[in-house]
DNA sequence: CGTTTGACACGAACAGCGTTCGCTCCGTAC
DNA sequence: GTACGGAGCGAACGCTGTTCGTGTCAAACG
């Protein structure tokens, strides 16, 4: 329309379509907009280009979600310093952070066995980490699905609260006003323990220990 | 199109809309034909209207998929026999039921801290089955939030599987083929433990165990 | 009994979506 | 020098959620 044949040699250089850019613009439209603004169009867009054209490189807007979380994880860094349990804890939170910086990333990985490169890195790095801390085969097998279950589900949550609208206190505090108009008859427990449901506190080093210690209690099979 | 202008009368007797009977409505569609096929015109279609007169009852497509989550959450069973560990696991597994029945459902749990009316109905009998297993506030507080998650997390995961296009075990064999064909120098402890991973067994009684023996040794605060 | 009111119903439209089709272009291989 | 094949992309298809304005009908009121 605008361009009619000098098309090409008339914009600058116009960086090379490849699947790398193409995660890389969704992921900073992920960013910087929201989910909600992660569309192929957006992203064409943000290459200055069609949305048919990432379909080379894209099979569809699951695939390139998948593989921004892919690349996602690929930031993870896989070692730490400490004792088996301490690492996990730092593979487990720099886990939950990558996945919960960017808006629905972790409902990908909630959707689906891992099977892709840089989430197969994090579950090696913590089979090693369980069977350091001496479960047998089978356990630590399938403590490590309880636990990228939990972290994906931590980041999903995390995620929406952080993202949605307005400010995460604001959720947290409607919530708390939603149970202090609780009628006790009806819900005697949430109402009487309202104060301990909504106490502070490191509430996600907290819930990794439940699981490590509960999975050197609980032997599978 | 159809019926010009006899078109009240001459239709039996079409039921009345309603909140409750949109949101049933939404739930036979999300059984029958799966999250996809979850649209607001197809929910009017069904309803014999058109998608504008939802609007009345439903604020918008998600207020209706919290609405048809509490219903379905409304059709668990909250007593049950035996001790509290048994009763907390047969509400569990009702509730994962629940939501892992309705493709999607689960996802909506996961993203907004449970306000609605079954929910909390759930939640409060989990508490007072936590408490009787002698849990201080807090702990248990924490605890009916870490298991409320695992719950819905299971559910999504359960539902992911069990829903999307062939069968669930086509998924878990294709992990396993990808697994198998990894590199043991790159992915060691996956390769050497594959045989372990892809176990059978009742993991969702296993992983239910793991919490609630982490939860008895891990005091919170 | 006639009129007013207000809630419900809904046809039509808007803006946008993911994806596909088929044409053009260009670098490479023969 | 020509044939080929992948990359790029304009245009279109069939959807989507949601809104707006108009129609309709039953109850409330004078």
């Amino acid at each position: 329309m605008s361009t009619p044949p000098i098309s090409r040699r008339a914009r600058p250089a116009k960086a090379p379509l490849s699947r790398d850019v193409i995660v890389r613009t969704g992921l900073d439209i992920l960013d910087r907009d929201g989910l909600d603004a992660l569309t192929m169009r957006r992203v064409a867009k943000e290459l200055d280009t069609g949305p048919a054209s990432l379909y080379v490189y894209v099979a569809n807007r699951d695939d390139l979600m998948a593989a921004m979380l892919d690349e996602a994880l690929g930031r993870v860094p896989l070692t730490a310093d400490g004792t088996w349990r301490d690492q996990i804890h730092a593979l487990a939170n720099a886990t939950v952070e990558a996945m919960s910086r960017h808006e629905g990333l972790a409902t990908v990985a909630l959707g689906a066995i891992p099977t892709s490169d840089n989430a197969l890195l994090v579950l090696d790095r913590m089979l090693a980490l369980l069977k350091e801390g001496g479960l047998d085969d089978t356990t630590a097998a399938w403590a490590v699905d309880l636990i990228y279950l939990h972290l994906a589900a931590a980041a999903a949550e995390e995620s929406a609260y952080t993202t949605k609208g307005g400010e995460e206190d604001d959720t947290i505090a409607a919530a708390d006003r939603r149970y202090a108009s609780l009628d006790p008859r009806r819900y005697p427990m949430i109402t009487s323990l309202r104060q301990a449901l909504f106490s502070p506190g490191d509430r996600d080093a907290w819930g990794l220990n439940v699981l490590i210690n509960g999975i050197l209690h609980t032997p599978a099979g």
